[in-house]
Formats: structure tokens, C-alpha cells, sequence
DNA sequence: AGAATAGTGTCTGTGAGACAGTATGGT
DNA sequence: ACCATACTGTCTCACAGACACTATTCT
């Protein structure tokens, strides 16, 4: 059996229970959402999230619980820390790492999205969660276009715009917002047709590798 | 007993034994340096941590492990990420709650620094925990002047600058990162006195609250 | 006087921000 | 013809980056 430098086995030390608790962004009629669940036990209101299994890696927790209870796969979560507040939860010594996962609208289905201007008095210190997942869309959002890669191609720079301004929460001036964006996307060559005014140039992301940094 | 929406005990719950691990960052004669100590199990090289005690909160946890191994008081742990490998440390199932502490050179005593460059090779996944940590020093040195205020006050503009440049790794304009810390400080209305050459005006950062950001 | 270091004047380029104009489709 | 929407020309402001010049001290 191994020991540790100062000669105790590791199941020596009390260990806490780890959870992986998942905020899922999505923007759903130009407000930026935040899926959530009905806690079966105390009947509030918390993101989805399980208890690590053994010898489990914390992202594949989080898409196996959101996979049980929201039927999303193939998501790719960030993490953005971890909540230790020993407190926190009334069943015990629990740590919880909250993590990030961005979806596009259409598969946001089981879970129930609520603005996330409206998603507070969630349990535990999930609101907590949220606000450092909505910090950290924004952030993402600020450095390039649609870096989750919400949009369907081709999509018009209005929608690309329109993403932006719910992620911000305001509004976005036109003719700026275009010239940032532009170095980023690749001109389709196709227009949106059937719309009133002036017809859309269609974008689409590059393709990966993106190109370098500015 | 408490028990969870699927009516299990917390306790029925396999638990991973859970550390921190600490990349105690320095600047030494112009150069990025982190502490390092010797594994007594395995002879290696690693990042000063411990195990997370009952209840106990993951920065009280990182500030135990620097006082009883480095004599290091008050600091204040920034939070890096979670290293989940299960296969990460042999001993077991641990996962680790990567921290990062910056700290004065004159306050790194006990530890053995090693410049950022050459501190490789460590043992577990340490090394991914000095890189993180070098990002985020990086990180926090781009926003503004001396984040962590490692410099004795006052101090002249050549001092800080030569700070930035260690943390950077690379060389800074003088006047432009003259012009670019110059509204983040305050002339004390001291110079320096003794040296060759025209003498340079002392400075100290503002007091807290600090001024608005730009 | 000369060396050495600190600090400033100023030019250039880039890009955000904003306003007003032009372009091109549908109705 | 008119409207609605897309897109662009252009002005201003701020600031990074860079070079050259001035300022002030010690030796």
C-alpha cells in the first residue's frame, strides 16, 4: 500500500464528496438563458449537476449528468472553479466544481431556460455559478466572433450581431460591430434572399485551424 | 441522515481524496521564479501542497501547507483549476486544486526557486500548474502596474518596469511603458538620490480603493 | 566636461466610435 | 416611387510604438 510523506495511507484522511454542477448558456429569443432543473429533494431551483463516480474525470461527469437530464451530448465544458464553502450544502461536506456549457437553442429541450437577469434564489451557491459562467461568455464573446459557434452557416452579419448584443446584454452599434468582426469570417458569397431592404452577405467561420491572433 | 435525490447516503458515495498544490511565484534578480521542494516519498521535484483537512476551505488549506513548509504568511491564494487525471498520482484517486501565490523575493526563504524556464520535469502533472500559474502572473501584469504589489514603496519607474519585464520575459520600452503605468501611480514627490545620472522621481501605488479602471 | 540615467515632444499607425451617406433589394 | 435593410466613407479621439531630443545628476 502506498503512504504518503508523513507515513499515513491515503484513506487515512476524511475526503469530501465532489459534485460537478454545470451552468448551460444558451441565447433563446435574443436573451442569454441558463438551463435549470427542479431539485427533487427541496423542490428549488439549481443547475444540473451529479456527484463524481470513482476514477470518473470531471468533464465526463458533467456530460454524463447532462446527458441523463437534458439528453445533450458532445459538449465540450469548461471549468470555472471550485466552491468549497463547507456549508454549502446541509447534506455534508461537499465540493463542487462548477462548470460551463454552451448549447445552441434548438437543443435546449428538457431543461427549463430562464434569463439569466431572472435566475436567481437557485439553491446552494448556484447563483454564484451562474454569475462566473455569464462573466466568462462575455469574456469569450469579447475576443471573437461567436466563439461557441452558436450560429448556423451561413448566417448574416445581423444575426452574428444579434448574438452578441444578448451575451452583452446591449445594444451593439452596426457599422463597429461589422468591422470587428470581419477579419475573423469568411465571405459565402451567398445572399439571403426573400427579405425586405437590401440583400445579406452570408458568413461562415473559417475553417480550423483559426487564424492567428490580433 | 441526509440523503439525495436518488436516496443515497453522501457516504455510499466513493470519495477521491482531494489536494492543493501551490506554484509560489517570485520575482529573483530578472527573472521568474517559482518554489520548489523535494518529494520525500520519491526524491522528485514538486509544488508545495497538502491535503484538504475536514471542512477545512481550499485557501486556508494552500496558506497551511506555505507556513509549515516555507514560513510564508498572509497570502492571499488565487485559484488556478482542477487537476483531474485519476491516474495522476500513484498513490490514488487525489485529485488537486491547482493555487497560485505571488509573493516578495526577500520572503522566499526556505524554498528552492528555480527560474519559470527551467522548472520542468516535475513530479504528478506540476508542471501544467507552474504553466498555469506563469499565465496568470502574465495575465495579471498586462491589466496594470504591480498587481501584487511585490515592489517596496516607493519605488521609481526603472524598478517597476525591470518587474514587468521579468514577468514578461522579455524587454519593455521605457517610455511607453512609462506612459502606460503612469496613471496607476502616485508621485510621492521623493527621488532617488545617489545614483549616476538624472534622478529618478519615486512613486508608491494608490491607496485602496483603487482608481477607476480604463 | 562628459557620462549616465530620467523624462518629454512629437510623429506615425491602428482601431474604436460615431454620423451620415450610398447601395440594393422588396413592395 | 418608396421603404427597409445592408454596407461604406470619413471624421475624431485615444493610445501604442518608436525615435530623437532635453533635463539633471554624479564623477
Amino acid at each position: 500500500m502506498h503512504v504518503d510523506s508523513h507515513g499515513k495511507r491515503l484513506t487515512d484522511y476524511p475526503r469530501p464528496s465532489v459534485a460537478v454542477d454545470t451552468a448551460v448558456l444558451s441565447v433563446v429569443d435574443g436573451a442569454l438563458v441558463v438551463a435549470l432543473v427542479v431539485d427533487h429533494r427541496t423542490g428549488g431551483r439549481r443547475l444540473p449537476g451529479t456527484f463524481l463516480h470513482a476514477g470518473e474525470r470531471l468533464a465526463d461527469a458533467v456530460r454524463r449528468s447532462l446527458a441523463a437530464k437534458a439528453g445533450l451530448h458532445d459538449l465540450e465544458p469548461v471549468q470555472l472553479g471550485v466552491l468549497d464553502d463547507p456549508e454549502r450544502d446541509d447534506r455534508g461536506w461537499v465540493l463542487s466544481v462548477a462548470h460551463l456549457a454552451v448549447v445552441p437553442a434548438s437543443t435546449l429541450a428538457g431543461l427549463e431556460p430562464a434569463p439569466v437577469a431572472e435566475a436567481h434564489g437557485l439553491d446552494h451557491d448556484h447563483d454564484a455559478i451562474v454569475d462566473l459562467a455569464v462573466a466568462r461568455v462575455r469574456a469569450d464573446h469579447a475576443t471573437r466572433p461567436d466563439p461557441n459557434r452558436l450560429l448556423g452557416e451561413p448566417f448574416p452579419m445581423t444575426e452574428l450581431r444579434e448574438l452578441h448584443e444578448a451575451v452583452a446584454g446591449e445594444r451593439l452599434q452596426p457599422d463597429t460591430f461589422r468591422r470587428w468582426a470581419l477579419p475573423w469570417l469568411v465571405d459565402s458569397g451567398e445572399q439571403r434572399r426573400g427579405t425586405v431592404g437590401k440583400p445579406a452577405a452570408l458568413f461562415t467561420h473559417p475553417a480550423d485551424p483559426a487564424p492567428v491572433a490580433r
